[in-house]
DNA sequence: TCTTATATTGCAACAAAGTTGCATGATGTG
DNA sequence: CACATCATGCAACTTTGTTGCAATATAAGA
């Protein structure tokens, strides 16, 4: 399991360090993307805060993650599933934010339309949110309702 | 020209004062939106830097501004052209974030388009943002890259 | 295996962005 | 004009992100 990370760190001419190993990890083991704060606390104080912004900006530099604002424009990561890297590094997936849990989930099946955007305008990349409420968050709101219809 | 912002916040119900207006009138005067950091610059040392949020905060919930981020996080303000209001505020335009001078431009115009999303997933909102160089930007390169055709 | 250049980390200190509580002051309605 | 309420200002604080520099770990070569 740490050799798939391994590999990843050395295709991208990276050392592997100890923090960056955990990086990958926690970012992995989610189907959602990861927030900041939650990485920092995740991650404890093994790994120094300034070391997890360092670690962040350069994988998302090498192609090895993406960042996305959620809709308080608080910083979340995930691992790239394409094939991304450093001179090609597109996300073009669309994502959805989850208005009650906040998680951001990677629609990696969900194309982002094209646009014409106005004459002058050039465009290298897209992005694409979608607010609402996730299956999850829904099926708990059901289970809610539900046991309250005696009411 | 005061009457309109008056009459804004008259049909909102919030009281006129004169923080209120100031806001107002800077985020009126520009074409692009207004980032958090310059709009406390515009503003000046008159109006508390909390007040400032507080505003910020209450316009958007009545449907009077929207926030847009760009790509460093960064909150950004405009003022709704369409007619929003605390239970319709949808802001269902393309945005596009230029990477150079990192202005937002509200595409009236150009409609955000809809996408299928996973069953199970309820979407409110969307939220598309276009990234590369605006006009301006283009030209100013242009005009840098003829300048240097000696070379 | 030892050495060494260099990438990476940790620490300290700081800057910027945003929040909370409370007292003061302005607004608008009766 | 009085008064309830909305809005602002101030102080203090939290969170998020950055910078410089010294200490340390990594990888590659002797």
């Amino acid at each position: 399991m740490n050799k798939e990370f391994i590999s990843l760190l050395e295709k991208h001419q990276l050392r592997k360090t100890a923090p960056r190993l955990s990086v990958l990890s926690i970012l992995k083991a989610k189907n959602t993307a990861t927030s900041q704060p939650d990485l920092e606390a995740m991650i404890g104080k093994d790994v120094d805060r300034v070391t997890l912004y360092r670690i962040l900006k350069t994988f998302e530099e090498k192609g090895i993650i993406h960042k996305i604002l959620d809709l308080n424009g608080t910083a979340n990561y995930a691992i790239c599933h394409s094939s991304c890297n450093e001179h090609d590094h597109k996300d073009n997936h669309v994502h959805f934010n989850c208005t009650v849990c906040l998680h951001i989930y990677c629609l990696d099946n969900i194309q982002i339309p094209d646009i014409k955007i106005p004459s002058g305008f050039v465009s290298h990349t897209t992005n694409f949110v979608s607010y609402g409420i996730c299956e999850k968050c829904s099926k708990k709101a059901e289970q809610y309702v539900n046991s309250n219809d005696e009411e």
